[in-house]
RNA sequence: GGGCGUGUGGCUUAGUCCGGAUAGAGCACCGGGUUCCUAACCCGGCGGCCGGGGGUUCGAAUCCCCCCACGCCCGCCA
């Protein structure tokens, strides 16, 4: 299919209309795989366009792979021939195996940092949103060859890890009792750590607005953070709290290949470093308290936030300038950085640049940016504001209700299994309803869409999977590899299926390209789709000739959407 | 006020970067389908002046301009 375009261009520049390849486009369509306009260059030649397609149609010289190009009305259209395709498909699928969708390579290394939320606590599904973009994209961009490494950013000296220290530091009958308040009466051991420890903080946040003496008190632990010297219980502290949170991402597929800790940047002398080169800047100015700024009025920033300050008059920092360093790092080991990041942070990326061009590095990040996850009674979920669904809970609630699926189909499963696939099935509903959605769309969280198991969802690709799988299972008395016969797959739910199949490599390469992870998700649902038709429709172990060839279809369809299943971070299921 | 983003059937959305044929899908609703490989499925139907207006073009959901609505950001927080 790729060399179709080249094809046409070496004709193209012996026609008449040097343009012709520029205007080619996949429609998918009915009509053809490759469709090409001719209004444009009938035009220049001052003739009608159906007139020229229908003479370009008799005169264009055949192409191996392709049937012979048709005119429809002012369109020239051409259709991969269809033995051809399933031919090549289905020894690529057999050949590459797990590879098959992936690219040759190879491709520079790059860092995808995301997630990185602050170590104060359990995950919302809004925050989560992150996560599920960036570790999808990392699966996708090394899918095309490239060594990817995963970074967690873990803030470790701003004021709201201060914040958990401060209060956890305290022994409890010294908590005010607003804080007090919001504990449970009794301990439960079960509870994971992010929970457990993450509870007082929105109380502890509300607390210090209206109590100066406890902000002071925030203020000088996080200062002891910034110069090197935390408080003895903090580091051990942030770590339980991090780790409480990584197992709740690990749930959902996410996982990182890095943790790299803010207070590394400090200790290093990196900052330091940081703070006097922008010193040394062409904007550099310093307040009348002493604080050192950049005026950044000459990037393009909005007026308001034109003066960046980097260090305070105390010569502490910020994490504007911390994150400079961060991100120098990054330059010093990989070609290409990509972040992902929310769309509340989208100024601190300009931001970031702006102080990057003021240091003399013309290297940048990629900024991948996402939009909120709203809540039904109107803004983003936010834990402060008490405005959250966490993701464990989501997670939990889907696991009881696949068990019940599961339940409901099969009697004889041992509660191991059946608890085993209510997780996969539970993992693969919320990451996918999250997935699906562009990120530069704003996500209205409901509980009933994000634990639908039907329709355009992740246990429905799931199920797909399941289908293929169970038809190879039953034909395995007769053991593959299956040998086909292109010439005996010829319905339109085969032909339509194995189009699909043969697209795989060109949305990974797509994806990776543009960020674009719900593109991704998208194929998937389509290809299910597909299968499904083709399952429905097409009989397989009862078919007579035609039954070897329709197994190797099943086998490289389970192949594919099981590599797709992959890539997008969701656990393909033997059955459901 | 300034900046960024979004606006597509009742609801959730793809397509917008790179303009082309009848704007794809899911949910909901209506009507069908299981002596046959898992009905978490399939088939059919209903439902769209692509936020509004202007412009460019043979052709605009897509490009340009203006307006409206909604969300977020505009800290010596992160």
């Amino acid at each position: 299919m790729r060399a179709l375009a080249d094809a046409l261009a070496a004709r193209g520049v012996s026609l008449p209309v040097e343009q012709v390849a520029l205007q080619l486009d996949w429609s998918g369509g009915e009509h053809g795989d490759l469709a090409l306009p001719l209004h444009r260059p009938a035009k220049s030649l001052g003739r009608p366009p159906a007139d020229l397609a229908t003479e370009l149609a008799a005169a264009f010289p055949p192409v191996a792979g392709l049937l012979p190009a048709t005119a429809v009305g002012a369109f020239l259209n051409f259709t991969a021939e269809p033995r051809r395709l399933a031919e090549t498909t289905l020894r690529s699928i057999f050949e590459r195996g797990p590879a098959y969708g992936h690219l040759d390579g190879p491709a520079p290394p790059v860092c995808v940092e995301h997630t990185s939320a602050n170590p104060t606590g359990p995950f919302h599904v809004g925050r989560v949103r992150n996560g599920i973009i960036g570790d999808t994209l990392a699966r996708v961009l090394a899918a095309t060859g490239a060594p990817v490494t995963s970074q967690y950013y873990v803030d470790d000296v701003g004021r709201q890890a201060a914040m958990i220290t401060w209060i956890w530091s305290k022994p409890l009958p010294e908590w005010p009792q607003e804080i007090r308040a919001v504990l449970p009466a009794e301990d439960d051991p079960r509870e994971r750590a992010d929970r457990r420890l993450g509870r007082p903080y929105p109380a502890v946040s509300q607390y210090l607005k209206t109590h100066p003496e406890a902000a002071g008190e925030v203020q000088a632990i996080s200062r002891a953070l910034e110069s090197g010297r935390p408080p003895a219980s903090h580091h051990a502290l942030v770590d339980k709290v991090l780790n409480g949170m990584l197992a709740s991402l690990a749930r959902i597929g996410i996982r990182f290949d890095e943790l790299v800790w803010e207070s590394r940047f400090l200790t290093t002398g990196e900052v330091e470093r940081v703070v006097a080169r922008l010193g040394a800047a062409p904007h550099a100015v310093t307040e009348p308290n002493g604080a050192r700024a950049i005026d950044t009025s000459s990037y393009g920033l909005p007026k308001d936030s034109a003066r960046v300050i980097v260090a305070r008059g105390d010569g502490t920092t910020l994490y504007a300038t911390r994150d400079v360093a961060y991100h120098l790092e990054k330059f010093s080991r990989f070609p290409r950085v990509i972040d992902v990041l929310g769309q509340d942070h989208h100024l601190h990326a300009r931001t970031l640049d702006a102080l990057l061009a003021e240091i003399g590095e013309s290297r940048r990040p990629e900024f991948v940016i996402y939009q909120d996850i709203t809540v039904p009674e109107g803004g983003r979920m936010s834990t402060r504001h008490g405005k959250a669904v966490y993701l464990d809970d989501l997670l939990d609630e889907a696991e009881t209700r696949a068990r019940a699926e599961i339940l409901a189909r099969h009697e004889d499963l041992p509660p191991e299994e059946v608890a085993a696939i209510a997780r996969t099935i539970a993992a693969s509903a919320v990451r996918y309803h999250i997935l699906r959605v562009a990120p530069d769309k704003t996500v209205a969280f409901r509980w009933e869409d994000a634990l639908s198991f039907e329709g355009r969802s992740g246990p429905f690709l799931q199920y797909s999977y399941a289908r293929a799988s169970s038809i190879l299972r039953k034909a395995e008395a007769e053991a593959g590899p299956w040998p086909f016969d292109p010439d005996r797959l010829t319905t339109p739910p085969e032909r339509a299926l194995i189009k699909r199949l043969s697209l795989l490599p060109g949305v990974v390469a797509r994806v990776a390209r543009t960020t674009h992870v719900h593109a991704l998700a998208g194929f998937a649902h389509q290809l299910a789709e597909e299968f499904n038709r083709f399952y429905e429709t097409t009989p397989v172990l009862k078919a007579e000739a035609e039954r070897a060839s329709r197994l190797a279809v099943v086998a490289a369809t389970r192949r594919a959407l099981g590599n797709t299943l992959d890539l997008l971070g969701l656990a393909p299921l033997e059955r459901m």
